[in-house]
DNA sequence: GAGTGGATTTCGCAT
DNA sequence: ATGCGAAGTCCACTC
């Protein structure tokens, strides 16, 4: 890490230089003008702002207030740096489509070059497994009167099931997505479904579960005669919110 | 300005609690878990990461790639910080919806309180003046056959007209606003309209050009017998890039 | 205060 | 490569 406080243009050039022929974010607080020509247009008069330039070029603007960045620009950007007429002038430049997004730094109060490691995977609730959990503890997403009879196992890294039956009886396999579903996933319900007809009676319904289904997803999904029920992960973390406390029901 | 390098947990505390106390923006680079429990839920291991706490309570989490930031909070926070088993732990709690970010910072590199002052105005282009450049540029955005005759200056301050002739030789007046246009900017239109009728043919159509109509604009317009005609600031900016280099043609 | 639609949306997946 | 739809979307504005 390298870090300088009120700095000299010249030694927040370098250090501008350096994070960038090291692939190392950094970081420059001070006072600048943006300005930005692409798609759009939009000009920034002289203000304080933070500038982070991250190791895959990603490239943000920050004013004092608001989650949003004032200017930005997504990853892969090239990069211009120098002094100019005592200024320091970042330039950055994405290929497609063509924008220019240039900071003007009339004073820097602070720059740094990160050495960031952030190797950790982000994982977003509700998981397909918590989708599993709360069809389980609310049955009545899947169907008026069905009843779950078993959590499955995977069947393929990527997978849950439930097994149930419907009011009348009749055994369902339910297949859960925790985004929009392509053709490959119905495809897995199928299968599932074939195995089992094969093993056990023929009458079994199958129900896809996802946010969404894709085009060619539908499409193979009614040739099939599956069926569709929409579940997002966002509804089920709000119930399993809601039902935090109560015991989750296992069914044999 | 506060700026502390490789701080103790106890030093980067008191430049947290500063900043909230302050209102200043707060500024904080080291190895942090996230925990995200709201709308949805979500998990981050530890990891190097920027945090952002704006001076309105906006935050961000900041991986080294990405634009986006990983995890978040809009603005209106209110904040929570202890140290807790060797750890900085700050909690962002949003009201409605109920969501709370809890950082666990296991190490800190970084920490800043920053002074930022910034009170320049955003501006985004294109104006409503080039979205009336753009309209002469490219008098078909209006409907095939459209012939502008004069680009009119304005006649209350914020809006834009021009005016022309449609395929068939009937004259229309073209009103123009950059963004929703509410029911005042109809009458506008209608008002000089009206003024161009007494004075001329009542023979004239009235022409609506914004990227959308409020409802009550709608219902106004339709009443009058106006029309209406979607034009985005952004499609004109992209419009003027692609034709740039082309001579504005002028008419009397 | 809820609802609606735009965004320099970005991002991801299907086509 | 292109295009369509979701997002913890956010935000501004209408109703």
């Amino acid at each position: 890490m390298n870090v300088i406080v009120d700095p000299e243009l010249q030694s927040a050039l370098e250090i501008v230089k350096g994070a960038h022929a090291q692939r190392k974010t950094l970081l420059l607080v001070g006072a600048c003008r943006v300005d930005y020509k692409g798609r759009a247009e939009s000009k920034l008069g002289l203000g304080d702002r933070i500038l982070i330039v991250k190791e895959d070029g990603a490239v943000l603007v920050h004013r004092p207030t608001g989650y949003e960045p004032v200017n930005w620009q997504p990853g892969g950007c090239m990069f211009s740096t120098q002094l100019v007429d005592d200024k320091l002038v970042i330039r950055a430049i994405r290929p497609k489509p063509h924008e220019t997004l240039t900071l003007t730094f009339k004073k820097v109060n602070l720059a740094a070059q990160l050495d960031l490691t952030d190797r950790s995977a982000f994982e977003l609730y509700a998981t397909e497994e918590e989708m599993q959990e709360t069809i389980l503890l609310d049955p009545s997403l899947v169907e008026p009167g069905f009843r779950p009879i078993a959590p499955e196992k995977r069947v393929k890294p990527g997978f849950m099931d439930v097994y149930g039956m419907d009011r009348s009886g009749t055994p369902v396999v339910i297949e859960i997505k925790r985004k929009t579903a392509g053709r490959e996933a119905v495809l897995q319900l199928w299968k599932y479904l074939q195995e089992l007809r094969s093993q056990k009676t023929a009458n079994i319904r199958g129900i896809f579960m996802a946010p969404k289904l894709a085009k060619g997803a539908q499409r193979l999904l009614e040739t099939l005669k599956l069926e569709y029920k929409p579940l997002s992960p966002k509804r089920c973390a709000e119930i399993l919110n809601k039902e935090k406390g109560r015991k989750l029901l296992r069914y044999l």
